[in-house]
DNA sequence: TTTCTAAATGTTATGATATAACACACAAAA
DNA sequence: TTTTGTGTGTTATATCATAACATTTAGAAA
């Protein structure tokens, strides 16, 4: 059994330990992201499952799976890129905490990070010093990855 | 003489110091989201412009006024909304460093903020641990402001 | 099993954001 | 004045996303 079947089942297990479905729509859009392993638009995804996995999922359908992904916290949505990437912790037990993700601006990986708690409310001091209030501190980094640099 | 107007006499300035030209247009547009003191998307900028200035701007030419006033650091683009905002710091003398926001949720109100040296370095080292490098920290925070919270 | 219901998916239309390609206008330089 | 480059207009099209309504399907209730 390889990695992504792994992560599959996991998720499977994730979303049944409290009733929710992933239908073989949601782990087709779920495998993809697996398996590029970088953050994809909607429309490629469309393209990934008609052209890999022989799959036709319309594109309206194909958002409505990455909400659902979302919510069970299976996928993130990078808002700088519109594009979506597969959470690297579908595996892990502990509970999931906001996400920080490194975008590469050359080749498009992803790497999904924890950013120590400390720098987190450093930045929020600054924040409520201007006067507002962070609400979510997911951070999308634009960066270059080790290949690329 | 108003506080826009002497932005504009300050943006004006600025980029005749390095033979570029505020044009009318290009003065139209950065008065529309000096005025507002929020992001707008270019289409919000075109209604701005024929509404309030009198003056029909075609979305394409607003796009590429959004991209000379952003190589001129006149304005900025928030790439989690996909709207531009006025740079906060056309007056002021020093030169200009990369800009972190706060973006109100609520009302969609902006405030460019310059965050801290120390944590950005910090910031870095987490990212280089990771083995990534930090191309731009432009961060741009989801959070709310003091009347929205 | 059959019927009912809610969830999931399909279909079609449309809105919103953005860029490409080429034409035209106009101001500064030669 | 002619030339040249910059700015702007026009049209077409790509890309991202949602609304509205129809149909299918899975699981619960009868
Ligand atoms: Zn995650
Ligand atoms: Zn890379
Ligand atoms: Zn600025
Ligand atoms: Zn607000």
């Amino acid at each position: 059994m390889n990695d992504i079947v792994k992560t599959l089942a996991h998720a499977e297990q994730s979303c049944q330990s409290h009733g929710a479905r992933l239908t073989d729509k949601r782990k087709a859009v779920l495998s993809g992201l697996l398996t590029s392993g970088k953050a994809l638009s909607a429309y490629e995804l469309v393209d990934y499952c008609r052209d890999e996995l022989d799959t036709s999922i319309p594109a309206m359908s194909v958002y409505r799976i990455l909400a659902f992904l979302e919510q069970e916290n299976l996928v993130h949505k990078l808002h700088v890129t519109n594009k979506y990437v597969a959470c690297s912790h579908i595996s892990c037990e502990h509970a999931h905490e906001i996400p920080q993700f490194l975008i590469c601006e050359s080749c498009g990986n992803v790497k999904e990070i924890g950013i120590k708690k400390s720098l987190i409310d450093t930045l929020k001091d600054n924040v409520e010093q201007a006067g507002y209030h962070l609400k979510s501190p997911q951070l999308e980094l634009h960066c270059l990855c080790q290949n690329c640099v």
